[in-house]
DNA sequence: CAATATTAAATCGTGTGCTATGTAATAGCA
DNA sequence: TGCTATTACATAGCACACGATTTAATATTG
C-alpha cells in the first residue's frame, strides 16, 4: 500500500500565494491611491487619470496626444475620450496641427492653467495619507521606476 | 519698471511634477505588470483580476463574495460580474448559502482546481520579466503593503 | 409577533485601459 | 506624379473599478 504522495508538479505553494505576488502589492496599493485621490480630486472635478494628464500639461503645455501617451504609458483609445472630456470641462483645447493635420495638439485653457493652483495641496495631502518619510517615498519611487522600465520592455 | 516676479503661491514646482509622484510610479508599474500578465494569462483564458480571484480560491476554496472582496480590496460591482464570467468559463460555481441565503459561496470546479497547475509557471515568468533579486522584490512588497494599509485607512 | 434596521449581493451608470479596426493625412518609392 | 506604406488619431467592443441604488434575507427592537 503506497502511502507516499508524489511531489507536486506545480510551483512551490508559497510562490503561488496571493501575498507573495509583488504585482498584488502594487495593484492593491494603487487601489488605495485611487481611493485617496478620488476624494482629493473630486473638488477639482478631476479623475485620477485626468489629473495625471493635467500634471503633464502643467509641466509642458501644447503636446500632441502621442506625446502625452508616451509620458503616461497610455494609448489612444484611453486618451482620446479622456481628453475629450477634459475639453468638454473647458480645461483643454484639442486642435489639429497646421503643419501635420494628423496631429492633435492639446493645450491648456485659462481655466486649465488656473486649476494648477487649486491642485497645489494634493501632493501634500497624499503624503499625509502615506504617513512615511520623503526618503522612503523617493527610494520606493526610483525602485518602482526601474521595475516599470523592465516590464515595459517585454515584447 | 518692476522686473521682479512675485513668488508662486502654489506647491513648489518639483512637488507637482509627474515624476515626483509616487502614485505615478505605482500606476505606471501596474500598467507594465498588466502588459506582462496579459500575455502570460492569455493561454489560461484569464484576465489579471480573474487570476487574482483564482489565487485566492486556490488558497482557500468556498469563500463568500464578501470574503474574496476583503482579500482583494475589491467591491461587489467589480466582483459580481467577474465571478459570473468565471462561472461561465466553468472555473467556479456560485451557490446561495443554505444557512444564510444572502450569501453566495464561490467554489472551484474541477477545471478551476486543475488550472492551478497550468498557472504554475506564471510567477517565475513574471520574476524573469522583473529582472531583479528576490530580496528586492520581498522588500518592495512589504513596503508597498505598509503604504497600502495606510491608504486604505483613510476615511 | 410585527415593524424596522442591517446585511449581502446584484444592478446601474460612468470612467478607464487595451486589442482590434477604421479614417485621414503624410512619407516614401518607382 | 501616382501608388503604396506608414503614421496619428478616432472608434468599437470588452473587462474592469466604484459610487449610488435596488432587492432580498436576516437581525434587532418594542
Amino acid at each position: 500500500m503506497d502511502r507516499k504522495k508524489p511531489p507536486p508538479e506545480q510551483t512551490p505553494p508559497d510562490l503561488q500565494r496571493l501575498d507573495a505576488q509583488l504585482c498584488f502589492a502594487v495593484y492593491s496599493t494603487m487601489l488605495g491611491f485611487n481611493k485617496v485621490y478620488r476624494k482629493l480630486l473630486k473638488a477639482l472635478g478631476l479623475t485620477y487619470p485626468q489629473y495625471l494628464v493635467m500634471l503633464v500639461l502643467w509641466e509642458h503645455d501644447g503636446l500632441r496626444v502621442s506625446e502625452i501617451g508616451e509620458r503616461l504609458f497610455l494609448d489612444f483609445p484611453t486618451l482620446t475620450p479622456l481628453l475629450k472630456r477634459l475639453e468638454v470641462q473647458g480645461l483643454v483645447t484639442r486642435r489639429r496641427s497646421a503643419s501635420d493635420e494628423r496631429q492633435v495638439i492639446v493645450s491648456l485653457t485659462e481655466a486649465g492653467t488656473a486649476l494648477k493652483a487649486q491642485a497645489a495641496d494634493v501632493p501634500g495631502c497624499v503624503a499625509t495619507a502615506l504617513d512615511c518619510s520623503l526618503e522612503t517615498i523617493g527610494d520606493l519611487r526610483s525602485r518602482l521606476v526601474a521595475l516599470r522600465n523592465n516590464l515595459m520592455q517585454q515584447d
